[in-house]
DNA sequence: TATGATTTGTGCGTATGTATA
DNA sequence: ATATACATACGCACAAATCAT
């Protein structure tokens, strides 16, 4: 969490339209009423105005105002958080269940595309990591299983429970900030432990999202794969076609 | 394209990436340097700058500099655009086979999640509109079906030859700007069209790509359904965790 | 048609704070 | 400690789009 205004401004005014009090379709107060209700520049409200726009909360129209568009929410959604984050903010009951917790080597130039991520330890690129196997379940319903790759070189700890506590959270703790990631989408077909844990039919597809999870210095800290029923897949996001 | 100084500055440097004249892992110039180089503000550079990092193309290191992260192409990708103008991009031979072209009602309401669409002219909330099926083949396979439901109320006019021009560029042409989109992602029994044009085997699953996408001032001028044989399809993104 | 008021968009300058080396 | 580099914030001027008069 930040103290700067301008983030402070965004997050008030998130708040407000998540909550109804700035309506759908209505037009935010002029930037300068803004500018006057909080006090600050009318800069420090533009900044908090662009990052409602980029997530398309907002849309601003030249010369008349700001439109709110409404908000997006999804269990698979563009937001760069972990299953335990978004589980936090779900009214359904949620649960993980450990099913993996290995020593292994991976190779990051190969996690995306087809090839095996998991490689010998005197592989070209291999880097030592721990691979943690988690069944999520919400509404006491299988959802996803996610294995997630923690680069022991960048993250030489782990939580002590990591069926309950968030992975992202503890690397935030104990590391450095999470800044980005590069994600992937693809379908392939089930396996063995697909079909025992999310029970799907053996050879049927299932969707496959693999996420390279980096630091704000750039350090690559984990990789993360999450399968998932593709009956019950569905992603939104939402997107812009210019940068003004 | 816009004659801004700050999205001039952005396309230069992010061609300088694309073309490795700024390579991968290297610093950009500092801020300063490139406020003397383009001989403009540093805020006009810091906007340029964010553009670059929004997209993934950069990271900002407090007190270090920007290092380059690199590019990321795709078929389908979060970028707004229509397959006529991604095929521009590519080098391999591409191709669109008209395949549908009709008049219907549809409902908007009912674009997403997994109902009819099409609904009866008195249906509640039924909008007229043209329905553009085409088929699209890069290298002489078939990679998706396209329907693009055109909202005649919007878009009124058509252009000559749908299967070879691009929709977004009618659009913006003879309406407004296009401005934004919301993309679902779901997965799908494949149906008798799609074992017929994308040669996928009946009752497997295909992949669908639903937008709904608006103008400038908001409206809805277009909902477009790509389906995708599963296996070549690839997704790939770039998400943040912060807005700073 | 034209004009002025309002609102957003772009650009510049300056000051100060914070992180890095 | 010092210099460098990025981050935040304020203020100002003018351009461009919209709308009511």
């Amino acid at each position: 969490m930040n103290d700067n205004k301008y983030e402070l401004i965004y997050r008030d005014l998130a708040n407000k339209i998540a909550t109804g009090i700035f309506a759908v379709g209505n037009y935010l107060p002029s930037e300068n009423d803004l500018r006057r209700q909080y006090a600050v520049s009318r800069e420090t409200i533009r900044k908090a105005l662009l990052a409602l726009r980029n997530e398309g909360k907002i849309q601003k129209i030249h010369g008349k105002g700001s439109v709110v568009l409404g908000t997006r929410p999804a269990l698979t959604s563009p937001e760069l958080k972990g299953f335990t984050e978004i589980a936090a903010s779900l009214d359904d009951p949620t649960n993980s269940r450990l099913v993996q917790n290995d020593s292994v080597y991976v190779d990051p130039e190969r996690f995306f595309g087809r090839e095996e991520t998991i490689v010998r330890a005197n592989a070209p690129g291999a880097q030592p990591a721990v691979l943690i196997g988690r069944l999520r379940e919400v509404r006491h319903q299988p959802v996803s299983l996610d294995r997630d790759y923690v680069l022991t070189d960048i993250v030489p700890t782990l939580p002590d429970d990591p069926a309950e506590t968030s992975l992202y959270a503890h690397v935030e703790e104990t590391v450095a900030p999470i800044s980005y990631a590069e994600r992937e989408i693809t379908m392939t077909q089930a396996d063995w432990d697909d079909h025992q844990f999310l029970e799907v039919q053996l050879g049927t597809s299932v969707v496959v999202i693999r996420q390279k999870v980096y630091l704000t210095d750039t350090r690559l800290a984990l990789l993360s794969e999450s399968r998932l029923d593709p009956r019950q897949f569905h992603y939104r996001e939402f997107v812009r076609r210019h940068l003004t």
